[in-house]
Formats: structure tokens, C-alpha cells, sequence
DNA sequence: CAAAATATTGGACTTAGTCCACTAATTATC
DNA sequence: GATAATTAGTGGACTAAGTCCAATATTTTG
């Protein structure tokens, strides 16, 4: 594989725009002033919810009291809802409210105006080509 | 258009596993203990030495006191070489030591074994394909 | 009952980055 | 030749993000 470095490099570069693109969407984007952590726990909520805070603390590998405190803010914002699990008291089940809901799509919208924009180089074809290899890498 | 926001997922996904990739090999790639501001610096460097100092401010996006604060850490250490550029004795030209530049190859290295370890889910063609859609983007 | 798991709190700490004001040297402009 | 602009560097204040540690309350599991 002669050109693994290459790839790295590319991939880099596309990073790097997609990074651009989300800062200078922010104020569009964070409305509720949720911050970036903020913005991934209600995205990844989106996908897992309802889910206890150690899962979230264990699949994005951050600090549980930092978690607990990120929560608590976007509770105070009332985009998420944190009820006691009936079956183990012991835990949380964090879920989107309305709100964070509308939050979620919104990003999401956003996200897709900045792909369609980095991806304009490539013809129709080429783009399902490029969605269904990254697919394959997941 | 398949799903772009889809494909944002995939690209998310694939990054998350890069970032995570890329940080477990801290301890191999960062042996001068430059950080990740002085990585990038360096890489940086790699591709338009010799330069000057705002045109990594500029490129990079960078304070520009923070970005003379990152050289003069990679100086002391023995990884580039500041040189007053003899046709605007203004600016000072960045070049990476020969130092500089192993440490550059080993970062490549690790990097180019991270992206094997990644793409390993897809067979030699398409990854040759995905070399290639990635290079259009650029 | 003892041990483990979940969540939370408080505090100290590091790192990264921003912002601002100022100086010094050199070059460009009028 | 005086003045303005550019490049680089210094010092200091500041914020944001994240880490680390210790301790507690509650609940479940062995």
C-alpha cells in the first residue's frame, strides 16, 4: 500500500474543512449556548436515548463529573430530561426533550448544508460512491 | 443525494475513531513532548519550508504570540532552525533540522499505520477508490 | 451484611487558546 | 528623509475545556 500516508493526508484535509465549516456555523448552530460538549452529548443522545449518563460517559470517553455537570447545564436548558431509571434507581435515563430535539435537527440540517458544500466537487454518483465506502468503514 | 446528513454521520464516525486512534499513539508519536499544536507545526512545515512565521499564523489560523511561543519550544528542542531571511531581514524563514524532519517521517509512520488499521475493512480497490474520491475533494 | 455500581459535588490543577498592549527592527511609501 | 506599515517577540490577564482526586449518598448485587 503505497500511498497509505496520502490518505491520511487527505482525510486530514477534509477534517480540517469540516472543522472550519462547523466554527464558522456556530452562532447558527449553538443557539442555546450548549458549547461543543454540549452539542455532542445531545447528538449522541439523539441516537441512544434513553440512556444512562455512565453510557455516555464510557462511549465518548470523558470525565464522569464533567459529564454530570454538562447535563446538568442542558437540563437547566431543558433540552434533555433526566428521570430515575424505575428498574435501577440507581441510575439516570437522560432523553431529549422537545427542545433538544428541535436543537438536534437543527444541527443536523446545518451539518448537511456544510457536506453538501465540501462534497460539491464530486458528481451524484460519486458522492453515494464515497457514502457507501465510509459506511463500509463503520 | 442519498442522505448528506448520513453521510456526515460516516464522516464523524470515521474521524471519532482517527481522533481516538491518533491518541493512543500519543506516547509514540509525541516523543520530544511538543504537544499537539507543535505536531501540527511541524507537519505544517513539512510541506511549505522554508517559511515565515506568519505564514503559519496565517495558514494555521493562530495567534500569532502563541505561534512564536510553539516555534521557540520547537527551537529549544532541537526541531527547527530559525533564520533571518536575508531578503527582508524582517521576517524570520522556518526550516525543520534534520531532527525535525525524522520526527516528521515517525509521525507519518504511525499515522500511515492508523489509516491501514482503519481502511482495513475494505478490500485494496476500494480503498484505491477512496483514495481517489478523497483526492477530488481537495 | 459487605462489596460494587451510579451519580453527584467540590476543589485543585493543567493545557490550550484568546486578547491586548507594547517594543524593536526593518522595509515601504510619500 | 520623515512617516507609516509590516514582522516578530514579550508580558500579562483571561477564559474554556478537561483532568484528577477525594468524598458522599443511594441503590443494587453477591
Amino acid at each position: 500500500m503505497s500511498n497509505l500516508f496520502e490518505i491520511a493526508e487527505h482525510l486530514e484535509r477534509v477534517m480540517r474543512r469540516i472543522d472550519a465549516g462547523l466554527h464558522e456555523r456556530v452562532p447558527r448552530i449553538d443557539t442555546e449556548r450548549v458549547g461543543p460538549l454540549g452539542s455532542i452529548v445531545l447528538m449522541r443522545l439523539a441516537h441512544i436515548e434513553p440512556a444512562p449518563i455512565q453510557a455516555l460517559v464510557t462511549q465518548m470517553g470523558r470525565d464522569s463529573s464533567q459529564m454530570t455537570r454538562a447535563i446538568r447545564s442542558l437540563e437547566t436548558k431543558g433540552l434533555v430530561l433526566r428521570q430515575t431509571d424505575p428498574d435501577d434507581r440507581r441510575v439516570r435515563l437522560l432523553s431529549l426533550t422537545a427542545k433538544g430535539r428541535a436543537f438536534v435537527e437543527q444541527t443536523r440540517d446545518i451539518m448537511s448544508e456544510l457536506v453538501e458544500e465540501i462534497l460539491e466537487p464530486l458528481c451524484a454518483r460519486d458522492q453515494e460512491r464515497l457514502a457507501a465506502l465510509l459506511e463500509k468503514l463503520a
